[in-house]
DNA sequence: ACCTGAACACCGTTCAAGT
DNA sequence: ACCTGAACACCGTTCAAGT
């Protein structure tokens, strides 16, 4: 991870992995079995460093929030994590997390088909959001975000609202954007818990 | 494109893409800088295939519901881009389509800061969604999933929530989750629109 | 039980040279 | 303007052999 860190997913390499471990490449074939298993094994790691948030007496809606940013900022300090994200996450890092998620769920009274709707919509939301967020052209790229901008700018009258109001201009508040779609997600699984209205649309 | 539906995007190669063009895979340097940007042409490609939905007369509602299942349908189409999706997506299929949601959502009345939000949240769930689904054992790898499912099995009381309502348990209706999460996103712009009471949230 | 070296079948990319 | 071949510096992985 250390290695993930420093140089990205795609500069790790089982002979560069065993040259900082200080063996020979072929030697970690005796530990893994393949560099897949390295990627899956990393990818689940790193969910270990953010906490499983403790139940609160603020009701599940709290706990769902800290569980899902909790979430969203490990894949952000991890950036290469998105590189990650097209292999199924089974660990058991992940699935003690998604335990959790559904276990608040069940307990805020929410039921199929909502029940699964609200995992994997809050889960694909951050995924996506992580993904997103990672994958912008960093300040390191500054001139990718300006030639973007400048085709876009030279392009003005066929993507007049995306000159005027896209993410290229409007510098994104990934914060406060995060949390106003997960409350958007979060205002839809309340409206459908214990025939609140909500219920009768599905 | 072929190559990728056929085969998948770790077994794209600059060799084999070359002998599949009938040349010397050093040819192709003379087409193309570098291998990143096949992929990124191969991925901006896709969104050709769906076209922008025309502006209906049911509301910006039916107009952005069409536009991000239209996205959803080419992402699983077409699951190697799954693994290419931690890449900036700014080619100009993609941004014609994020202009027509930024333009949608303009009309109907979405702004500053909910605006940015909508067009995130709304992009984010369907990458997410996309990358999951595309992600998850297919049923090709049936004995993958069985895996995961006695681990769980075997685990049951760490994971009693999993084990009983879990995704590996409950046969997921992806279509009908999807819609269900999307009508969640929706609702929460719409009641941000024009003063009607969400605004105040914000 | 764990480590090593040599080897195989690949990669992406460059570059001088051809037409 | 476009194509080719040879070559470089890498890959992941296997396998016989060592301790």
């Amino acid at each position: 991870m250390a290695l993930l860190d420093a140089e990205g997913a795609d500069r790790l390499t089982m002979r560069r992995l065993a040259e900082r471990l200080g063996t020979g490449s072929t030697t970690l074939y005796w530990h893994v079995k393949t560099k897949d298993d390295v990627l899956d094994l990393a990818l689940d790691a790193i969910f270990a460093e953010v906490g499983i948030p403790p139940k609160s007496d603020e009701g599940w809606r709290a706990d769902v929030t800290a569980l899902i940013n909790g979430w969203r900022a490990v894949l952000l300090r991890h950036s290469w994590s998105a590189a990650l994200l097209s292999r199924p996450m089974l660990g058991p890092n992940v699935l003690a997390r998604t335990e959790f998620l559904y276990a608040t769920l069940l307990e805020a009274g929410v039921v199929e088909p909502r029940l699964t709707a609200a995992a994997y919509g809050l889960s694909n939301y951050v995924i996506g959001s992580g993904l997103m967020q990672a994958t912008w052209p960093a300040d390191a790229e500054r001139d990718v975000r300006s030639a973007a901008r400048e085709y876009l700018d030279a392009n003005r009258e066929r993507y007049p609202a995306l000159a005027a109001h896209g993410p290229l201009v409007v510098e994104g508040d990934w914060d406060a954007g995060f949390a106003l779609g997960l409350t958007w997600l979060l205002d839809g699984i309340e409206a459908g818990i214990a025939g609140a209205g909500g219920a009768a649309r599905a």
